[in-house]
DNA sequence: CTTGTTGCAAACGGTTTGCATGGTG
DNA sequence: CACCATGCAAACCGTTTGCAACAAG
């Protein structure tokens, strides 16, 4: 897979932690590098069954997830929704953050410089070394505060 | 219990929703009034004990716990812990947010006016009726950046 | 062949629920 | 004395783990 991809990256990463070639992890690496926003378990399992990938089966995708997620190559990304979403994180710091409807439960990325820029420097200011922040704005969706 | 309070609020608003008062709630309350930062519910039991007011089984906390966010008494706070944490809401709208010490466990509060406003002009741009919004910074506390 | 990778099923841990008991109004 | 509040134990469900079969190098 060609470098400066998102597979590609991560695949040179796994063979740099002297991980070898799987097809289950494979098939996890294509589905994570086409979605952008996070995607649970479940999800990800039931994605690659519809999508004729290859099955996999939950316990593989736990682990790949936790693989990838300690190579910084996967954010965790908590909604409150009682599981875990899981979504890529590109080699450049670009990130964005979640509005989650709670009555639907869809997922909607949204970024905003200038709430990085207080974030930034917050954490200055905090007697704490920030390694990660995550922001979660939880509301109505447009469909669900309509009805 | 003084109006005003949070226990006082409280139980004027849980009286209002049609509840019978107890004292498993009661102690709960007192407790919740007590704390001002995110308790996890296993915390809240022990802190019961160990304050000898009175043991309260798990499954009251946690319909407790559920009965009081309902009213808006509470807010459950998602720190990537696996553990929900809740802390009192005042009638006020001052609230706090998290800082997560990924080493050792703890939960430090912050609050930041910066922050909040870049959050609420966010909240008029995006698509959605934003009710609430979480802030989590993870890192690592004094202590343990310190070894 | 040696060792990481995967699937299966069982274990785990936080949270929820069914049911019987007890206290409030 | 009707009904909510509580405790207990079992059920739930997302996630993790032990183990055996498999496959990469």
């Amino acid at each position: 897979m060609s470098p400066g991809s998102w597979v590609g990256d991560a695949e040179a990463a796994l063979a740099a932690a002297g991980h070898r070639r799987g097809g289950a992890r494979r098939a996890l690496l294509e589905l994570l590098d086409r979605e952008s926003c996070a995607l649970t378990a479940v999800e990800i399992e039931q994605a690659l069954l519809r999508g004729g990938s290859r099955r996999v089966s939950r316990a593989s995708v736990y682990r790949i997830l936790d693989e990838l997620e300690q190579l910084s190559l996967l954010k965790r990304v908590e909604t409150g929704q009682a599981m875990a979403r899981y979504e890529r994180v590109g080699s450049g710091g670009e990130h964005h953050h979640h509005l989650v409807c709670d009555a639907c439960g869809v997922v909607l990325p949204f970024s905003d410089p200038a709430l990085e820029r207080a974030i930034d420097r917050l954490t200055e200011r905090v007697g704490m070394t920030v390694s990660e922040h995550e922001v979660v704005l939880h509301g109505a969706c447009a469909d669900c505060a309509a009805t």
